[in-house]
DNA sequence: CATGAATGAGCTTTCATTCAT
DNA sequence: CATGAATGAAAGCTCATTCAT
């Protein structure tokens, strides 16, 4: 269980210097002192700083689909799943701000586009829960008859920028307006 | 007449350098290269990079309002003009994709944050189209009873989504997808 | 009379900007604004930048010669010459500081070094004042029977310390002040 | 023991090379190249170039107050403790011509005025040797009753000044010529 | 394995100088 | 002659990466 402690000590400090300073504002020598160790260490478990940035990428990718896999049962009604997803997820952003961020700058940065285009290659994560109900959701003629990336995009796109303003302070989100913006992006999508 | 014809090469080739290779990516001396300018000539009008990243962000931002400000018409419907709205945008994002590319890496980097936190503060841009259909929205109850911001997350953030999408290569834009999308967007704010 | 004025006027406003910011502080968009010429214009009078700075100093010197001279008679005690001599520079340091502190800069810089390098060779200036009345005292054995450059450093070393004292503001020079300084340089070089 | 080994290499190579070429002629690559370590390698011990060009300045005061201190001795008559103190001082210019010249120039720059202009309003260095020996003279009225500057002045301006026609080959001091211009020093300021 | 001093390629920025108007 | 926009070589400085301890 307590695997390399100082990988993870790494991952944390990068995690909180990079959100907060960006990936170029976060030099390695910050990432290790404020991860407690030595600039040298951060190579022994990292090939190099794009290695990194990466690594911390997949690795909050995980969190996040663990968080959803968690909470769904397959056997709830449809429009329940729905929305449980999209609680879960805004939920999840707001408690882990530092993740979100994270994952927004890695998304609309270099690092992201590549990833972005070598997924549209590997059409794989077919285990990916969402991908399945919303999947589920067209032939059941549930949703909207729209290709799968429109119905993401309807049902996630507002709940990103939603966590992004509450973040940012724009507004202050609690459990009524999230339940309540959920239903909305399901009015979006179902049919 | 022939103002700053210089100032407008170096916006244009900062804005695809930028683009493609991110804020630090793009040297300056690539920057200036691209614009067929010499290094010190783009500080003759800009006093640093980070002046001219943000006098970029400025610039399309205010091309995407005067696109919005020419198609929208005060005497239309309510319904109609939030399509016209959201259609335009989402043209618009399609038609530029380099700008729509800039200013998503723009919003989600050190320089945007900074910018954000001072719109916050000077709740401006009453101007804003937008801001005042809403407005007017809530008012006349046509929209839901929600905060603004949520409503602009509610019929934005699928469109920025989807112009992502799109632009990447996940999905193909035609003028009905358009449609319909957007008008998938009202479903979710009207009340 | 009124010989190219813009000259004057660039080697006014160069004299006082490198005076105060440094031979490189001062840059040649500087000093074109302080003259209100154009940068260009400057290269009209003076080949370059080490040009003008040369031609700067020879000005500066030619002024201080005239001023001893103007002063200076030959038929007076030896003595009462010294004193005159003395005297008279330090006025003039008091009263032209920009002068005093441009010439030594200019010494104490790699520009004065070459410039003494080439004296050194030239044996020149026996027009000199000062050199006159030094080797006279030699001669007449009223002075100390010293290397003429010794002597000359121990009449005006002191003099220029102090001028730089009092331009920096450690001490407050007045005629008696002055006078009396003058008088114990005499005590270090007369026999 | 082999304490900041590479920190002197750097306060050597940066010291002969500013003095040869000046602060602005001899660049950071330079220095680095003479002093045998890489660019950044500088920058661990210096924060930048004018942190460095400072602390040289102090380290090269340390040592001349050092050379006073250990031929100092409060024992002896007055004048003999004033003629060993001039003695003392010209010695160790003209044995570290180097190290004069840099004061010199150090002094006649930007960086030195600001210097002076901070030593004006902290009137310390009461523990200085010199100061204490002007103001003892004053006391007992063995020394011309000038302000402590002027008596400085008189003092060592000649000496300076001799010191860089010295080093400049305008004249070759000898240990003789050495003891009879302090002396005349001296002569300059008894009473 | 951990360390952090050392490295140097590469970045942003400045500024003396030129030359078309 | 005067102008000042344009130039680009060269400066100061940073920081990912290495490697001897």
């Amino acid at each position: 269980m307590t695997m390399p402690d100082k990988r993870n000590d790494i991952i944390q400090g990068a995690l909180e210097l990079i959100t907060e300073k960006g990936f170029h504002g976060a030099t390695m020598a910050m990432i290790a002192e404020k991860s407690d160790v030595a600039v040298g260490t951060i190579y022994r478990y990292f090939e190099n700083k794009d290695v990194l940035i990466n690594a911390l990428y997949h690795e909050l990718e995980e969190k996040i689909l663990g968080a959803l896999r968690k909470e769904y049962s397959a056997e709830k009604p449809f429009r329940e799943r729905f929305l449980l997803i999209g609680t879960t997820l805004l939920h999840y952003f707001i408690s882990f701000p530092v993740h979100f961020r994270y994952m927004e700058q890695y998304h609309n940065s270099p690092y992201g586009i590549s990833l972005r285009r070598d997924q549209l290659l590997n059409k794989a994560d077919d285990v990916d829960i969402t991908r399945q109900l919303f999947t589920e959701g067209i032939i059941q003629q549930v949703l909207k008859d729209f290709p799968l990336a429109v119905l993401f995009d309807l049902a996630f796109g507002p709940l990103v920028a939603l966590a992004r303003d509450h973040i940012l302070g724009f507004i202050v989100l609690d459990d009524t307006l999230i339940t309540r913006t959920v239903e909305a992006c399901w009015d979006g999508v179902k049919r």
